[in-house]
DNA sequence: TTACAAAGTTACAACGATTCCAATCATACT
DNA sequence: AGTATGATTGGAATCGTTGTAACTTTGTAA
């Protein structure tokens, strides 16, 4: 893949979630609140842009330099676990995440810029046909995001 | 995951294409049918069992037995590039495939056997919104197969 | 305050899917 | 035949992830 997403997370949304809402979601969620286990999760609630454990692990390491990967990993298999998060595997080899106390929307791989977009496009479960009891059902798409797009189109013009 | 799918592959189809077809698909893809290719491709059109790389290269090993795991990656890299096969990533850590042409559809992941259905679910690219340029859009989906779910009742029952 | 159990964290080894690479083989065109 | 091109091969290397055993922290009860 050319596509290169090194500039890290643009998608610093506003609303950054206090300590106090975080550790409310883990005791909810019946979480001990460790400090490694909040600053994932704090991670996670402060930029929406699907990381991977090694991009957290990364990004987390300067404050935290004793953090290892064993509980990044760790952290975030309890999580999903307990549905805190979703696993999103858009691309092959790497899972990402997602904080899931988010209203559900799909997820757009440009293969321009290697970026994610949530996108809000969904399938009920119940518009599963057949037999099947569906626990979850999850989108994925792939092309250019309006961004490369244009770049694009701008360059053949 | 507790979920077996070591069983193989049940789904064979009864239609088996031609070796002249499959030829015919793989001159129409600009590529050159070699016996390998020919095999991997025939594979995958005789059997709807969405194979991982590794699958193709021992369910075919006996048949051709200098068969190189590389070339089934190659072959396999070729065919997507080409849209003769379709990548499947619907469970971490493992790409499966699955022909191109067949209608379109969505993919059902069973966590109680490990099997993966086909759906009659799709998205249209034109239901993606915003600005984006739409290649394609997968649909997957998890929980349990008819079969696995009468199972499951019928314990608790 | 000490003691102890349970839970959480750590570093590192091991694993499996995939990719890389250099050598060999097959094919088609002079 | 000779050569260029592309296909195939096997083995090493890579990378994300998991397993393991030791170590640290936390909570609880003497």
């Amino acid at each position: 893949m050319e596509a290169n997403n090194k500039e890290g997370c643009r998608d610093k949304s506003g609303n950054s979630t206090t300590s106090a809402a975080i550790v409310a979601m883990m005791r909810e969620a019946q979480i001990q609140p460790s400090m490694q286990r909040m600053a994932v999760l704090e991670l996670l609630a402060a930029e929406r842009c699907h990381p991977s454990a090694e991009e957290i692990y990364s990004r987390l390491l300067p404050s935290v330099p004793t953090l290892s990967r064993t509980t990044v990993y760790n952290t975030l298999h309890l999580m999903a676990e307990k549905n805190l998060v979703h696993e999103i595997e858009i691309e092959p080899g790497v899972t990402r995440y997602d904080l899931a106390a988010r209203p559900p929307h799909g997820h757009f791989l440009c293969r321009g810029c290697g970026r994610i977009f949530d996108i809000e496009l969904t399938v009920s479960p119940d518009d599963v046909p057949g037999e099947f009891v569906t626990d979850s059902v999850d989108v994925f798409c792939r092309g250019l995001c309006p961004e490369c797009a244009a770049a694009g189109s701008a360059e053949t013009d």
